[in-house]
DNA sequence: AAGGATTTCAACCGCCGTGTT
DNA sequence: GAACACGGCGGTTGAAATCCT
């Protein structure tokens, strides 16, 4: 049997007995953990709690240097740079947030599987930014403005053959139209790449979970849809595909979560063609081709990750990944 | 100026994965 | 393989700060 997490736990005693302290850091306490880190450095945080003489358990001190105390911390305001590139890595990385589990709540066991450390993997690409500060930010801000929007259909309600559509053809269900109208609302970036990143969202396999989706694509239109699997080092392992000008006029279909493979080695057969339901690799890279010989010269900072290349979400160029937004952007849904 | 509403964000909670014994 | 310790994570809470009427 599990021993209770004496951090967590309501059991809040330490090693030696004493009732540890809890809520907010005194001025007293974080001088203590800040001196004792930058003389001895981290090791065992229970022996950190414990050396710096502090009444605090381990978790605690972690948390406090993590999210406070660390010197190479940058304060103030998130930059409209910042902005965006959280904007734009959360909807590559996905998360597993209530938001996205609702559009397929039943199949969250799955989402463990292949659920990601998103907020640190954002925070990393952050210098001076905590995983706990844009995660604030996220759920205070951006997701308000998912919270306020509302899709508004095209006056022309009959006409919904440029909608986006579920598996079953249906029109896609308006919580994915609101992550849509997210996006779109953002403020500050471009509409296209915001309808870029919409897309992108709702593509992501996790919100995929179990449903799949077509997207019409329309003749000269672009795609885009970074895929994300573990790999079996261990690592997450990418798999984008950065689509160019489709040649044919026809639909993406994202499939559903269950019939992406996982292991060492696989690969993500992320699209299928509607009419045939063929699955095939060579499927994609035709298409994959396709757009590389119409558009590569197009895309810059993935070279060489082209045509199923792997690539770890570690190596990613993002100054080049943000520069390359403007690509993306062509994208022929009708969210009028 | 007061006080209620809203927003922000530091910190906690509980769970999970991993390494060690 | 079981038990345990520890670190790390996402979700949540609640106090403080700010805004609004």
């Amino acid at each position: 049997m599990r021993k209770p997490d004496p951090c967590g736990g309501k059991n809040n005693v330490g090693a030696n007995g004493a009732k540890l302290r809890k809520g907010l850091w005194s001025p007293e306490e974080d001088d203590k953990l800040t001196s004792y880190m930058l003389t001895s450095g981290q090791g065992c945080w229970s022996d950190v709690a414990r050396n710096a003489g502090l009444q605090r358990c381990g978790k605690s001190c972690r948390l406090r240097w993590i999210n406070y105390l660390r010197p190479d911390l940058k304060r103030g305001a998130f930059s409209p740079q910042e902005e965006e590139l959280i904007v734009h890595l959360h909807s590559l990385l996905g998360n597993r947030s209530p938001l996205s589990l609702s559009l397929s709540p039943s199949l969250y066991s799955n989402v463990q599987t292949y659920a990601l450390p998103m907020w640190s993997q954002i925070a990393a690409r952050l210098p001076g930014r905590t995983d706990n500060e844009i995660k604030n930010f996220w759920n205070s801000t951006i997701k308000k403005r998912l919270k306020n929007s509302s899709f508004t259909p095209s006056p022309n309600t009959s006409d919904t053959s440029s909608e986006p559509r579920d598996v079953n053809g249906g029109i896609m269900p308006m919580h994915e139209q609101n992550i849509m109208a997210t996006y779109m609302d953002g403020s500050s970036s471009s509409s296209s790449s915001m309808q870029a990143m919409a897309l992108n969202h709702m593509i992501h396999p996790m919100p995929m979970l179990g449903h799949g989706l077509h997207i019409p694509i329309a003749s000269g239109s672009y795609f885009y849809s970074p895929q994300v699997e573990v790999g079996g080092n261990g690592f997450y392992e990418g798999h984008g595909m950065f689509g160019g000008n489709v040649g044919v006029e026809g639909e993406l279909f994202v499939p559903p979560l269950d019939i992406i493979s996982i292991g060492e080695n696989t690969k993500t057969e992320n699209f299928v063609d509607r009419n045939t339901k063929n699955t095939s690799v060579s499927n994609m890279n035709s298409i994959i081709n396709h757009c590389y010989n119409n558009k590569a010269e197009n895309i810059t900072g993935f070279g060489s990750y082209w045509g199923g290349d792997e690539l770890r979400v570690e190596e990613w160029n993002l100054e080049e990944l943000m520069r390359d937004v403007s690509f993306l952007p062509s994208l022929d849904f009708q969210v009028d």
